[in-house]
RNA sequence: GGGCUCGUAGCUCAGUUGGUUAGAGCGCGUCCCUGAUAAGGACGAGGUCGUUGGUUCGACUCCAACCGGGCCCA
């Protein structure tokens, strides 16, 4: 007896009963520990940012990650899965900001960085429970149990392995650089958080008078250069002017506004005299023309005075008039003079540059290259006026010092428009203006812009490592394909060094402590190390006994919870620790203040999660690389390269774990990477909190069940396209699916019980092999082992949209062919081995698809294997799972308790019949025809008609179909079916050209055969092509011959017959109805109208009846005559015609007659 | 502005090395079937395959430019 199914599936409510039962019965993990010694299939799962709750984007990412572990393990693998958790960085930190009302890093200072750190912690973990509730709930098998989490102290001593190895080798280096820089954080930030912060905005656009020194030798031109900026507060810091030297620059004159200012002569690009004379509505009048490397060297005097003006050492003469020792001798002011530059442009602006080196990346490149040019590495100063918050400093002029930057553009404008003059007296403020462009903010603080902002840091030198980077990326197998040489390949070959360090609090810290004595530096590899080197003490003037001990101390006494230990390796504990110079005697060592950025430590998981290299190297070296990970695209330049990255650098070092001396071979650390498309919400835009544009998870979970979703995931689009999610697309891929495939189980579990169908082979219904079943059973058997060989191919490549399709397509043929042609198996009373045979092949299909569908949908799988196997317990879970094997229609005893614990079904090459594949498709495809026809002559299908003739664009196919004419009558409700052969009466023919033959055999030729092919007699043609093999044709004078091949033959069929047709050919009915026709059809129709009020009536399906009609005197006879048919098809047991007084009855129409009718079960109906 | 990617029916998406007649599901309309009923089937309407050029005997498919969306970068 298989366990009665509910009349109303919930699939949500089975979803929770399995995971109780995968729970009761640890399933998960003896999926792991029955595969322990299997060979290993490594996955790595990309630690989600424990900030936020997750959305249905994070949704697809899980149950991608899920997919293909799940199949590998069912295909025999031993598959880890390990999960993991990213929770430092700055998004924790602004949480945090936001929960406690503050924002700057003085606020954060003020708070307390202890207090603000442990914050952190408790936010992350709040965070983390979410996400582990809706992995659970995605069925996704990951081991949250053993996860990795990046704050944790054996993660951190790993990162700081990694570190360590490259600052010993050179790699890890403080330097200079423009970054992002946000004022009121007072941190960078990093190039996808900067992309996140773009918006449209108003600036001000300037352009700026610089009056030229008279050159050397000659008279004072009084001339400016234009230039032109958005950022008016830079050019306090003002330092060079650039220009492209291949560029051709005008002398203008420009006869000066109304209201000030005199005549006077400017230089800019030749490019741009008109649009820049358009902008001021004045004419600019070329004086001269002269290319751009004419200017470089001239002098020229900044719009503020102050830089220029101040005294870099005490002795000397002001900076503006200071000239250094040049490398290749002679010597060169120091700054304020023209210099070439690459990227100067006429796009915009005047082709004239204002560079202010520290507030522009291009700008410091430019300073850097001028500084190479001087003997002495610090002849020219780094100049900057603004302070890291972002307020003017003490370079800057007075009234302007300590206000904010943006505050002081519009007084600037104004300065520069009415005090301050050129020589000759006219403004320096030329023109001004408003453009609005995209400029970034910050993504956590919407108010505060960003700036470009010269500012000392770490880098690591990954510039030096792009061909490697590049040879390992092309070992990598990217879906979509297109990833490696674009998107992936393009960052590789912009590689520039990575910033590392953050100056923020909450972040694994930067490794490295600086000599007080001598300022050298060295890195160490963990806290024990740390821990051991000489005089090493995290005592402090307050606690003296150790920092850390202090404050645990402190809170116990405090009555507050101890302190989590994975605290100690950060700040500001970590900040405490200092140990004897090993560069200076009594000296000490002291950290640096900075932590580093996150995703060096989300790029280091495939060595730290294994707490590399102080513990577990024989697991790093069975795990690495990954042979599968996915994400969405936006960790091209995230994860991914931050795994290719470290992994690279790191190659020699990781190898060691293998015991070999050979470097690790490439890919590092990722075999397949399938990169997923980004998820909209419902209206095609991003998903937006704000504009509940999409479903929480947790909605659908409850509406619909995860399977639903998984299933929509993997089986609507490539899972690299852009998706939107939409709740409807959810639905109908549960209809299509999983509600298709539950009507068909359950159609077995009301059948099976009725007939007692047992399926164990010897001691159950009486089994026999497929070879010699009927054959529709042999189809369905076949396509079945059709699809689980293109699954497991399709798998194999890590193509899940192929593979579900696939699996959709089965089902479909399961239940609206096989089931549906043998619905009449299951019905009929007596049990002989052909109903029997239905029964096997319908449980060996579902049972082996239960094991084919289980990694796409888990829940469901199990829910059919469960209900297929007899909802059985263990009574003593966790003994040692049996093997399985489950050809279809003949299940081994001794399955596991759960399908997840099943092989992946193989596919049996002996029960494949592609011949039979062939000829169902061409079956199905002409009953279709002939319930067309059908439909068009307006001929129920209940009306029995004489015959069908089958007219086949390929006559030979008729040898084929046959075999199966009983299935077509029976199909199409007709008492003949007839092969026409050559039946002009009902069709007309169309020879067609086949290009795909024609075109390369006649080229251009091939057109006019299709126009002498539309000419011909195609009756004549056929004949001929029939007869001879070939058809000669004339084109051009030339004579042609075509073979079969060359052309298609068409068929019609001609009007006036109830037709149909289409490629395969034309199905002609017969429409004749004698008197014996229309009898059996009105006893179909009595037939149809009896088991409608069986069911109205809700009767058990096998329940016998009496039934009881009033007919009409032209009907009396039929049915009489038919009485033991209707007995049979409606367990009747008794047919009276009189309804008695008392019973029910309906009317119902058979043709234009009423025909009464009532029924009541019979009680004992076991006779 | 640069790079990548996508543009096919009202909606969501397929479309296999270029082959002349571009498909599916949903939705809509008409009908049918039903002892699987949260089903199932048939038919119909609905497309200048983003636009314009080019290559080719032949282009949804290849190339170029442009338009529009998205992502990444600036």
């Amino acid at each position: 007896m298989f366990p009665p199914l509910p009349s109303k599936f919930e699939f949500p409510q089975s979803e929770r009963d399995t995971l109780a039962f995968w729970a009761r019965h640890r399933v998960f993990e003896r999926s792991l520990s029955q595969r322990a010694d299997a060979p290993v299939f490594v996955f790595f799962e990309g630690p989600p940012t424990a900030n936020g709750k997750p959305h249905p984007g994070h949704c697809l990412t899980r149950a991608m990650k899920d997919l293909f572990p799940r199949y590998r393990a069912m295909c025999g693998y031993s598959v880890g899965r390990k999960a993991g958790w990213d929770t430092h960085g700055l998004p924790v930190e602004v949480e945090v900001c936001k929960e406690l009302g503050i924002h700057t890093k003085a606020e954060i200072e003020a708070y307390g960085v202890e207090r603000f750190n442990l914050k952190c912690i408790e936010s992350v973990f709040r965070y983390m429970r979410e996400w582990e509730e809706m992995t659970t709930r995605l069925g996704f098998w990951v081991d949250l149990t053993d996860a990795y989490v990046t704050h944790h102290e054996s993660y951190v001593n790993s990162v700081w392995w990694g570190l360590k190895t490259l600052f010993d080798r050179g790699l890890l280096y403080q330097g200079h650089k423009v970054v992002w820089w946000w004022c009121q954080g007072g941190t960078a930030l990093s190039a996808g958080e900067v992309g996140e912060g773009y918006r449209e905005v108003d600036d001000p656009s300037v352009f700026v008078k610089f009056p030229l020194l008279p050159p050397k030798s000659g008279d004072a031109e009084q001339a400016s250069l234009l230039v032109w900026t958005t950022t008016p507060w830079t050019l306090i810091s003002n330092h060079f002017a650039a220009v492209h030297p291949n560029l051709e620059y005008a002398l203008v004159e420009d006869p000066g506004a109304a209201d000030g200012g005199g005549p006077e002569r400017l230089y800019v690009a030749a490019a741009l005299v008109d649009a820049l004379g358009k902008k001021v509505k004045r004419e600019l009048q070329t004086i001269s023309i002269c290319p751009g490397s004419a200017l470089i060297g001239r002098r020229y005097l900044p719009p503020f005075p102050e830089c220029y003006q101040s005294a870099a050492r005490d002795d000397g003469p002001p900076l503006g008039e200071r000239s250094a020792a040049l490398r290749e001798g002679g010597s060169a002011p120091v700054g304020w003079r023209v210099t070439a530059a690459e990227f100067v442009t006429t796009d915009s602006g005047t082709g004239l540059v204002h560079e202010a080196p520290a507030f522009g990346e291009v700008d410091f490149e430019l300073l850097q290259a001028e500084r190479r040019r001087f003997a002495s590495d610090d002849a020219i100063p780094l100049l900057c006026a603004v302070n890291p918050d972002g307020c003017f400093n003490e370079a800057a002029p007075q009234r302007y010092r300590g206000r904010w930057i943006k505050e002081c553009d519009k007084e600037l404008i104004r300065e520069l428009r009415d005090e301050r003059r050129t020589p000759w007296g006219t403004p320096l403020l030329w023109h001004q203006e408003q453009v609005r462009h995209p400029y970034p903010f910050c993504p956590r603080a919407e108010k505060d812009p960003l700036i470009q902002y010269a500012r000392k840091s770490w880098f690591v030198r990954t510039s030096r490592f792009k061909d490697d980077f590049l040879a390992n990326n092309a070992q990598i197998r990217w879906l979509p394909e297109h990833i490696r040489e674009g998107r992936f390949g393009d960052f590789l070959r912009n590689n520039v060094d990575w910033a590392l360090s953050r100056e923020r609090y909450w972040g694994t810290p930067l490794p490295v402590w600086v000599c007080e004595a001598t300022g050298k530096m060295e890195a160490v590899g963990s806290l024990p190390e740390l821990e051991r080197k000489p005089g090493a003490t995290d005592a402090t003037p307050e606690f003296p006994q150790g920092y850390w001990c202090g404050k645990c101390e402190e809170r116990a006494k405090a009555g507050e919870p101890p302190l989590p230990g994975d605290l100690r390796i950060h700040k500001p504990y970590i900040d405490a620790w200092t140990y004897d110079s090993p560069f200076s005697p009594g000296a000490r060592m002291r950290r640096v203040t900075e932590v580093i950025d996150c995703w060096w430590d989300s790029g280091s998981m495939p060595f730290a999660q294994w707490g590399y290299p102080l513990k577990n190297a024989d697991t790093l070296a069975q795990r690495l690389p990954a042979d599968f990970i996915s994400e969405a695209i936006d960790q091209t330049r995230g994860w991914f390269y931050a795994l290719l990255a470290i992994s690279t650098l790191l190659r020699g070092e990781l190898s060691a774990a293998g015991g070999g001396d050979a470097p690790r071979a490439y890919p590092l650390p990722y075999r397949t990477c399938i990169v997923l498309g980004l998820m909209l919400g419902e209206d095609g835009t991003k998903m937006s909190k704000r504009l509940k544009n999409y479903r929480e998870p947790s909605y659908i979970f409850d509406a619909y069940g995860a399977d639903a979703m998984r299933w929509y995931f993997f089986s609507a689009q490539a899972p690299w396209t852009t998706v939107r999610f939409q709740e409807a697309a959810i639905r109908d891929a549960q209809r299509e699916f999983l509600v298709k495939l539950y009507n068909v189980v359950s159609f077995f579990n009301i059948y099976a019980n009725l007939d007692g169908f047992v399926p164990h082979p010897k001691s159950g219904s009486p089994w026999r092999p497929t070879a010699e079943r009927c054959e529709i059973d042999r189809w369905i058997i076949s396509e079945l082992q059709r699809t689980i060989a293109f699954v497991r191919e399709k798998m194999d490549a890590f193509e899940n949209f192929p593979a579900a399709t696939r699996l959709n397509d089965f089902v479909e043929a399961l239940s609206n062919w096989w089931v549906r042609r043998s619905r009449e198996r299951f019905w009929r009373s007596e049990k002989d081995q052909d109903k029997w045979d239905a029964y096997h092949t319908l449980y060996g299909t579902l049972l082996t698809l239960s094991m084919a569908i289980a990694p796409f949908t888990p829940f469901f799988a199990e829910f059919m294997f469960r209900s297929l196997t007899g909802n059985r317990e263990e009574s003593s879970p966790g003994t040692a799972p049996q093997p399985c094997s489950a050809s279809a229609g003949f299940p081994e005893t001794g399955l596991p308790v759960s399908v997840h614990l099943c092989d992946y079904p193989k596919p049996d090459e002996r029960l494949v019949d592609a011949a039979l594949a062939e000829e169902m498709e061409l079956v199905r495809q002409i009953v279709s025809l002939g319930r067309a026809a059908r439909t068009d002559a307006k001929l129920r299908t209940r009306q029995p008609l004489s015959r069908v003739e089958i007219i086949l664009s390929r006559s030979a196919d008729a040898e084929r179909l046959r075999p199966h004419e009983a299935l077509i009558a029976e199909e199409l409700n007709v008492r003949l079916v007839e092969f026409a052969r050559a039946a002009e009466e009902y069709v007309t023919y169309e020879v067609k050209p086949n290009f795909k033959a024609l075109g390369p055999k006649f080229g251009a030729l091939a057109p006019k055969i299709k126009g002498a092919l539309a000419g011909l007699d195609a009756a004549a043609g056929r004949r001929e092509l029939v007869t001879e093999g070939v058809l000669r044709l004339t084109v051009e004078g030339r004579t042609i011959e075509l073979t079969p091949e060359d052309v298609e033959i068409r068929l019609a069929a001609r009007p006036g017959w109830a037709a149909a047709q289409d490629r395969a050919g034309v199905v002609v009915l017969s429409t004749e109805l004698t008197p014996e026709l229309l009898d059996e059809g009105r006893v179909r129709e009595f037939i149809h109208h009896v088991q409608a009020l069986r069911k109205d009536r809700a009767f058990e399906y096998s329940a016998r009846i009496a039934l009881y009609t009033e007919l009409p005197a032209p009907l009396d006879g039929v049915i009489r005559g038919a009485a033991a048919w209707i007995a049979r098809e409606c367990l009747v047991e008794r047919l009276e015609f009189a309804i008695p007084a008392g019973v029910q009855s309906a009317e119902v129409q058979i043709d234009d007659w009423n025909v009464r009718l009532a029924a009541r079960p019979i009680a004992a109906a076991a006779s």
